[in-house]
DNA sequence: TCTTCCGCTTGATATTTGTCAAGCTCGGGA
DNA sequence: TCCCGAGCTTGACAAATATCAAGCGGAAGA
């Protein structure tokens, strides 16, 4: 027990701030699974058994409606995902899938709910994040209703390129197909905006983005901070 | 004290499973406030002091970039607002506005964030709340992702079927322009929507909306209880 | 190295949604 | 009672976005 797989995600923020004794109890029925890639994980409406951590590789959360599919967000690790639904002890409101091959840590979601109740740091934790979560949706939402799809494009290049820590060049971290349809659009569509934003100071070769004049692109897209700034 | 203004909220569920004490205290340095109609009580951006409880009238959450506005939610009585940035104590990502005299309660965010940390019934209370609201904004994303705007309206109108408690008809609780900023679109968009709907058992008189065949009309809208039911 | 296939791109076209301008309606105030 | 105006509706048109079809190209496997 030493010295076990779950040592990776002790230092996640959810996790961090706990006791000794309570992350040992928080881990004690859980387990660590590899699964390959193109896996489906969780099928939305099924009832939030495990708190899902992603440890490696990467995750898709999507959504279905009549026959519609769109993408809700790609998981990177380490970090968490369905806290939500984990500790309303309510069915799952995404569909989950690999994107490549992937290792995850499973924790009952019994658990995660006693261990709320007796340990204060992992409490705070729990409600900071959800509170996170919870403002990164928001701001999903107003991208959404506020921006149209160049737009959208176009600050989401800035936050990835920010993200990325470099100055001018960054790899999108999905496939141009998800990107799309996580915007909100065909995948089209997110060629013509790329095109556009020739325009504006952005060069694409395949998934390799180079912002060739960051001012003018920032002219264009207007980023601001209660719309793209996700950390906060 | 006793009898104090803030019995009425006592009730709700974010404050009904904390001691009498944690109660006391929270509303110890609370007060309660009126404002007239159309009264900006919160811009976007500024930090959350106070934890707002809407008693009685009508708040309207919005956001704006760019020049555009966007109507995100409508507060009814009674019912607490911008939990999240209050938990976080981050500035906020919804302006306010008074849509009719309202009544608030405002509880500073210090003392949220102290007595979450003593009292273990109000921290579940608050971690559920949130949970509720995160699920209630992924429902939000997931009708503008997956549904044109006659399907986003027909779901909408049988959601408020459900609440009003009706078989067939009932009042629409806000100004058809702040329903279409909601659903996101225009309001001229909205009154053709609504011509559209005709066909498939919907009739309008101003803001009195008679479902005159909801067979026809759920055929045609699909509710889903992973997009529509905000409740679970 | 060659082949195959999947995902991306492009063009043509259709649908959806937004914009602008005008008229209507209903309720409140003089 | 009449008048006024905000909000809603309608029509014509424009812009944004989706759809369909075809072709391209690079990566993985034979």
């Amino acid at each position: 027990m030493i010295d076990s797989p779950f040592g990776a995600v002790r230092h996640l923020d959810l996790f961090a701030r706990m006791s000794d004794e309570s992350f040992l109890r928080l881990t004690r029925a859980a387990y660590l699974q590899s699964f390959p890639a193109q896996l489906q994980l969780i099928a939305e409406g099924d009832p939030a058994d495990f708190l899902h951590v992603l440890v490696s590789g990467r995750v898709e959360l999507f959504s279905t409606w009549n026959g519609r599919e769109t993408s809700m967000a790609t998981v990177h690790p380490v970090s968490t995902f369905i806290l939500a639904a984990t500790v309303r002890d309510a069915p799952y409101l995404m569909s989950a899938r690999t994107v490549e091959k992937s290792r995850l840590i499973l924790i009952p979601s019994q658990d995660v709910r006693e261990i709320f109740e007796q340990d204060i740091g992992f409490a705070k934790a729990i409600v900071n994040e959800l509170a996170r979560c919870y403002r990164a949706t928001i701001r999903t939402s107003k991208n959404l209703k506020l921006r149209n799809s160049q737009e959208r494009l176009a600050n989401y290049l800035l936050r990835q390129l920010g993200k990325s820590g470099n100055r001018t060049r960054f790899e999108l971290l999905a496939e141009k197909r998800r990107v799309a349809s996580y915007l909100g659009m065909t995948p089209e569509n997110l060629s013509r905006a790329f095109n556009a934003l020739k325009a504006h100071g952005v060069e694409v070769d395949g998934s390799h983005v180079t912002i060739v004049d960051h001012d003018k692109l920032v002219a264009f897209a207007c980023p601001h901070a209660l719309l793209d700034d996700y950390a906060n």
